[in-house]
DNA sequence: GGGTTAAATAACCAAATAGTTTAGTACTGC
DNA sequence: GCAGTACTAAACTATTTGGTTATTTAACCC
């Protein structure tokens, strides 16, 4: 039950294999066979990778005589990237500790050190 | 077989659930019994989902009374983010466009317009 | 100690996922 | 048309996932 967008390019993204053929991608376009090279799995397994992720609109598929060009689309990297920014002002650690430290400053903790 | 911790990151956001955890734990600490609340699924369900995003690093849970409360930790967040930055050249579809338009005026096509 | 509340665990189930092998489609080139 | 290449689809299997209800643990309060 992930009928939503965003859970759809997440889950395509939660796999090494695919991840690996998207960085492979990123150098430019290349046939399925090529793709699958590097992978210890059968290529039925490695089209059903491309399938995920061409389904999340990561990559697109043309056709060149017999071939299958894959592309990269990462138009939908951007949407996670838009997701994340809700988050930024969290996970700066050092800022964390900042804060922390402001906050024993402000209840009068004299060992209040930042690290 | 999902050993590495990225994927681990990426699987626990890429469920609707799982990410409105993260944005009421954005808004602050609280129960379990109080972020099970907006869903309709029991309170088990949600104490799954919980100990997912536990194993993902993505929150803390402490000891206060009979309560258990949850709180955001973003780091891994950030090692999404960190990731993402490898792509963030392709994702920028206006940029996509301009160099589409370059290339074919290089190759002298006269009704190449750029939109 | 006994009752109540908060939460986790156990045991179970259905559906989705990631792989396999086998078979089929689509195109090339002789 | 036929053999070969590149890939996809089908059928099957094992594991994981996301949910359920019933049970247990842990802490509180009287």
């Amino acid at each position: 039950m992930t009928p939503d967008r965003l859970s759809g390019i997440l889950s395509a993204l939660a796999d090494p294999t695919r991840r690996a053929i998207l960085a492979r991608l990123a150098e430019g376009e290349t046939s399925v066979t090529e793709l699958a090279e590097p992978f210890a799995m059968s290529m039925p397994a490695v089209s059903k990778h491309l399938k995920v992720l061409e389904r999340a609109g990561l990559i697109a598929r043309g056709r060149e005589a017999q071939w299958r060009p894959c592309r990269l689309e990462a138009g939908p990297l951007r949407e996670v990237s838009d997701w994340l920014d809700h988050y930024r002002r969290f996970w700066d650690e050092s800022l964390d500790r900042l804060e922390d430290y402001l906050q024993a400053l402000q209840k009068g903790d004299p060992g209040g050190t930042p690290s």
